[in-house]
DNA sequence: CGAGGCGTCCACCCGCAGGTGGAGGGGCAG
DNA sequence: CTGCCCCTCCACCTGCGGGTGGACGCCTCG
């Protein structure tokens, strides 16, 4: 059974020409092809494909809110995006449209056809610029590390306080600094003190809690 | 010029295949292998690869904590994470701690060697079905609750161990469970063994490393 | 039925973490 | 110069955290 395409692309060069291109990949049958939003939803409705192939940048209705009501009526359809820009904005708000795939107009015929496979699989496939985004995001997702100290900790308490949230004892914070386990302790105190903690489990909790690690 | 690799797997045949499989490639020199995330780390600092492939489970230093050392020793060294494992406390837990790249170990060599020339470049090159968990984490707007516990964690270990992040003592996690405190230092040490940790400090970094609390 | 996992509990031991009270040197500002 | 803060270090003590080696009832599953 081949997968079935819609390739939705304002300029029309472009649409023929993928439209061309795909019919020579096996495993593929280009299903129809249209050239903005409204119409794409449209033949959604009417033919059914497996994957549509979707520009963003269109007159009428651009590609973020015809995918959006695509997957809204048809949630089963999977939609690759194809356009020329990968901005963060385009990206996420594809994504979050429900887009499952996002490549850059630089992508061969041959990563077109993986990103089709794996979207019709229920996989995703991203330009790898697009994935490195999103690892990013993911990374940073969650704890953006704030650049001064808090409750007035000094440069080597907050020093301690990330080894202790590496999970090092005290003998090993000594080494890792060079310093005595004494001075560590003395550290270890006053910043306890300052931030009003009671063990390391709770230092641990704070450290990640005011972004000096994690 | 080469990308220079080095290849961290505990399991010895696993980690000689992928030496073999890996010089057959064109532009891909093995600047060496060992089986655990200690290894790598000294081994990084002294081979400067360009590249590290990384299991997750290994002894002594697992992978993630492994490339979290990695990274903040040299942030230029590409990390690409090789593993039989997909789930999401792993995907997640590998890209904070600062992996670039995530395959199974159903991967081929040249998904291998896309990945390797991705995260050189530095762009991402992930498993289709990590893409989808990381566009589907996008979608969803928030970050990832996850529903199962990692490391077989029983649900009362998990619970307790959420205490513990919460910077609660044994004997307060007593009171709040309506338990003794012996059967805390059960649960506790049960989970220390299941998820290779030492003390209530390591515990804390792995609750949030994992997503339990935060 | 028996095996095995889970949750509950106990006694005992030991070491490191955490607290106290000091002390000395270097740097920077008033 | 003279504080004052930061970093460094020491001795000593206490107790909680962590490890060991059990025990028992309950449930599920083969």
């Amino acid at each position: 059974m081949k997968t079935r395409i819609l390739v939705v692309d304002d300029q029309t060069v472009v649409r023929e020409g993928l439209v061309l291109l795909l019919e020579l990949l096996p495993g593929i049958d280009v299903a129809g092809a249209c050239g903005d939003g409204e119409q794409a939803v449209a033949m959604v409705a009417e033919l059914r494909p497996d994957v549509v192939l979707m520009d963003l940048r269109m007159p009428r209705m651009d590609g973020v809110e015809a995918t959006r009501r695509i997957k809204e009526a048809h949630p089963d359809v999977g939609i690759v995006v194809l356009t020329t820009y990968a901005d963060d904005d385009s990206i996420f708000a594809a994504l979050r449209a429900g887009a499952r795939g996002y490549l850059t107009k630089d992508a061969g015929a041959d990563e077109i056809a993986r990103a089709v496979d794996a979207v019709r699989d229920g996989a995703s496939q991203l330009d790898p610029a697009v994935q490195r985004r999103l690892v990013e995001a993911v990374a940073a997702g969650g704890r953006p590390r704030r650049a001064g100290l808090p409750d007035g900790l000094t440069r080597r308490e907050a020093e301690v306080l990330a080894l202790i949230a590496r999970g090092r004892s005290n003998t090993e914070i000594a080494g890792d600094l060079f310093i005595s386990e004494a001075t560590v302790k003395t550290h270890i105190n006053n910043l306890f003190a300052k931030a009003n903690l009671r063990d390391r489990a709770q230092a641990v909790t704070y450290a990640y809690e005011h972004g000096l690690v994690g």
